[in-house]
RNA sequence: GGGGAGAUACCCAAGUGGUCAAAGGGGGCAGGCUGUAAACCUGUUGGCGUAGCCUUCGGAGGUUCGAACCCUCCUCUCCCCA
């Protein structure tokens, strides 16, 4: 692959900027005449062991850079984990202990190379270097960067003029991700844009520390599916990964409208010129957007699950809520003797046992709204005590579908 | 170190002695309409087997027949000055 189609490759739709563009042709050259791939760094906080499509643009685009051969080198940040990242939130992150991130990193690790070539992919924990640094030299570090610069950042200008805390220990979060680069001499490093700051300051310390800047590569943030904020596992506005393909289609059929471009263009691994031709069809509204959305669904659940996976989703998808019949196969819920007496249960019971509420006054403004039924028969609140037996299903709003099954 | 402001439910925010389980907005959930879209309309959003009761307004005490509201101490945050 020459030049030119390496660097269309990686600067296509999911990348937002680049710092910049000449020095990473110039790198491309240099590795290329050298035959020394590139060191591509990502830095990931295990903190939200759920890898979602937000954080696929990202890898993906890892992946990307090792399929021309060059070396993805993953961070897991257990030390930073205890700093919390302050990008993006208004409010001080939680730090976390110790165990809960080894138990993250470990599950991160099962997730990426769903994406990664494990061939190609180094991972590190950056608490290796952090945790010899005495406090000298981490005051030397600091020495490096001056407040103003990094007061700089949105974040730390928006909690400011909304008078909100900063913590001092959060404002070290930028200086540490820049060491991270320096460690790993990183040619490279990804984030999404929201990394900008972090990412120049890593280029910014490489060059005082003698080393050859840094590529930002920043791919756009996606959003989340209800369409307002960006895709974040704490907002629970995601479609993970590792999801069944069923709700990897349903949830991507329940965006909206506005979003499906966003989701093409990020989120599926489509021709750029097939694109094109759904951005086109979306705009002049040639298509339904619902078709498009339902292609978009089946491409998402294709790239983690397989062809055969999404085909089975599409047509479980319209079965169920096109058809409007109950999902071919549906979570089991075990009902044991004790829940029942005369052969009956309460329905407050029976929800709660289901896991959809957790109190009766939660589960009983349910039923008063006529959101339960059994057996497609809505429960109400004059016959609470509903009749139960094994292979009713249950029925919570309009897709929480449960098999009952007694026990004994 | 000195002075000032503040902490209310998931979030923002009203409330300054009883009529407060606490206005309003956001978000969530649910119903209608749909394409499981958006927009819109409606309901709901502490707990208790569904009735009245119980526990909530940063924490601990106190005043009062009665406290989110008044007093004391404590914790935390912000602002101004040094």
């Amino acid at each position: 692959m020459d030049l030119d189609r390496a660097l269309m490759r990686l600067l296509d739709a999911t990348t937002a900027e680049v710092y910049t563009k000449d020095e990473l042709r110039q790198k491309l050259e240099k590795s290329a005449k050298t035959g020394k791939p590139l060191r591509v760094k990502l830095g990931v906080d295990p903190t939200a062991p759920d890898i979602h499509l937000g954080h696929a643009v990202v890898l993906r685009k890892m992946r990307a850079f090792q399929d021309l051969g060059h070396i993805g080198v993953l961070i897991i940040g257990d030390y930073t984990a205890r700093v919390g990242d302050p990008t993006g939130r208004s409010k001080t992150r939680p730090q976390l202990s110790d165990d809960e991130i080894e138990a993250n990193a470990k599950t991160y690790k099962e997730q990426v190379f769903r994406i990664l070539d494990p061939e190609r992919t180094e991972i590190v924990c950056n608490g290796d270097w952090f945790k010899e640094l005495a406090f000298s030299d981490v005051i030397r570090l600091a020495s490096r960067f001056t407040i103003a610069r990094l007061l700089e950042r949105d974040d730390f200008t928006i909690r400011l003029g909304k008078n909100l805390p900063i913590s001092l220990h959060e404002i070290l979060y930028p200086v540490m991700q820049a060491y991270d680069s320096v460690m790993v001499k990183a040619d490279v490093e990804l984030g999404a844009t929201e990394q900008t700051f972090n990412i120049l300051m890593g280029r910014q310390l490489q060059d005082q520390m003698g080393q050859e800047r840094q590529i930002g590569l920043l791919a756009p943030i996606l959003t989340g599916i209800c369409g307002s904020v960006r895709m974040s596992k704490s907002i629970g506005n995601y479609i993970g990964i590792m999801e069944k393909p069923s709700d990897m289609f349903g949830k991507t059929m329940s965006i909206k409208d506005e979003l499906i471009g966003e989701y093409l263009r990020l989120a599926t691994d489509f021709e750029a010129s097939h694109i094109e031709r759904l951005e086109r069809a979306l705009a002049d509204q040639s298509k339904n957007p619902r078709d498009i959305k339902f292609e978009v669904a089946k491409r998402i659940v294709a790239i983690y699950h397989g062809d055969e996976a999404a085909d089975e989703a599409a047509s479980e998808f319209e079965r169920v809520f096109s058809r409007g019949m109950a999902p071919s196969e549906m979570p089991v819920m075990t009902l044991h003797e004790q829940h029942i007496t005369d052969g009956r249960v309460w329905i407050a019971n029976l929800l709660k046992i289901a896991g959809v509420a957790t109190s009766n006054s939660s589960a009983l403004g349910l039923v008063r709204q006529g959101a339960v039924s059994l057996d497609g028969k809505q429960v109400t609140l004059d016959h609470a005590d509903v009749k139960v037996a094994s292979g009713m299903v249950l029925k919570v709003g309009k897709h929480r579908f449960f098999n009952i099954q007694l026990e004994r």
